[in-house]
DNA sequence: CAACAAATGTTGGTTTAGCAACACAGGATG
DNA sequence: CATCCTGTGTTGCTAAACCAACATTTGTTG
């Protein structure tokens, strides 16, 4: 069945699918939710779920990703250039994003994360790079080094939100400071560090 | 179409309906609320509506029934033999429902209140039938005076709560005991009464 | 290990909801 | 008065949801 996504019933479907998992994953390990869990409290049929979604993976990551798009549309990120406030405004969202699934699902395992991990990083990467293309003159000739910069630069925001979930010794707005100067000066400053102590 | 009630979705529709329903009778009047804002509100085509409902009148009357229903069941009335106690209960059922319908909705006519008046007073007989009818040695002999009996005291219960509700001078518990034994003795208390100020 | 129970995906046929279009009625506006 | 607009109720067709049934997989229990 290929499906209109615009008729009002596939809408509601999804809807009633997407808010009986949430509940579910407020409540239970997103391991132990079945179909079946959520297509009875969704209160639609078991082969319905079948036709919207692959599996309950699948569910998982098209919710999660929209978690993450809504948590940078409410960052309100200035997208006319790259800046070092972009940035910085890119690691909080994703600390928002981290502290969101927290609050949203009773017990989140790292499997799960895992499972989010480069589906996120490329939403980010994308993001930056709907920014930072049109800001360059000659987009041919910087596109390969561009797009190693942006996977550099989105896999960098990851890790120290990602860190900084585990290990809140600073608040939001300082790791975001920190690390956006860190990540802007990329190795430079290890290397400065490490030559200056003469392990280079 | 003649949709089975059964069926997931013939609920859920009627669920949707009658959510949207409520919703607007907590802001608005009833005359104004068409069949289109029902639906919209609803999510649901406005075919559908009259696959279920013949026009919004009928919608009115399935809903306020059920109220009515919900409030007679919640007041748990001992349904194995009909006592003093019974009318008591009755009769405050009958006030919970006003004031249960008074609270939902934003402005409710009287002509809104009369279109529901003979349905919740039919309810009520055959509440009440319900109950006395198993009650009786020989139903067949008294099955004329017991429905005109019925009927009477259906009547007398709606019309003193109907009063209570226009000008609340008891509480609800007062006026069901007192209310109760009036509507026991039916006319003799009036007939003593009038004799007695040599009216009769 | 075998047997059983429960969840997963998939399929074909049935039923209901959606939609667009229509005729009609009532009310407002020029 | 004619015209427009909005809501009503109906209809035939299309598309989505339901359902029962099936083969498979997975897990667990004696």
């Amino acid at each position: 069945m290929i499906a209109n996504e615009n008729d009002p019933r596939v809408i509601r479907s999804k809807q009633l699918i997407k808010d009986a998992f949430i509940k579910l994953m407020m409540e239970r390990d997103f391991e132990s939710i079945t179909v079946k869990d959520i297509t009875e409290l969704a209160t639609i049929n078991r082969a319905t779920f079948y036709a919207h979604y692959v599996d309950k993976y699948m569910l998982l990551e098209v919710l999660f990703l929209e978690f993450f798009d809504q948590t940078l549309a409410r960052n309100k990120i200035d997208d006319s250039s790259f800046s070092i406030e972009t940035l910085e405004k890119l690691i909080m969202a994703v600390c928002d994003y981290f502290m969101f699934i927290k609050n949203a699902c009773r017990k989140i395992s790292s499997s799960v994360m895992s499972l989010m991990e480069e589906k996120i990083i490329s939403r980010l990467a994308a993001f930056i790079a709907g920014i930072a293309k049109p800001c360059v003159a000659e987009p041919e000739h910087f596109s390969e080094e561009m797009e190693l910069s942006i996977i550099i630069v989105s896999w960098s925001i990851y890790g120290v939100a990602l860190k900084w979930n585990n290990n809140k010794s600073l608040s939001k707005e300082e790791l975001a400071v920190k690390s956006a100067k860190l990540i802007q000066n990329g190795a430079n400053g290890l290397l400065l560090l490490s030559s200056a102590k003469g392990v280079l």
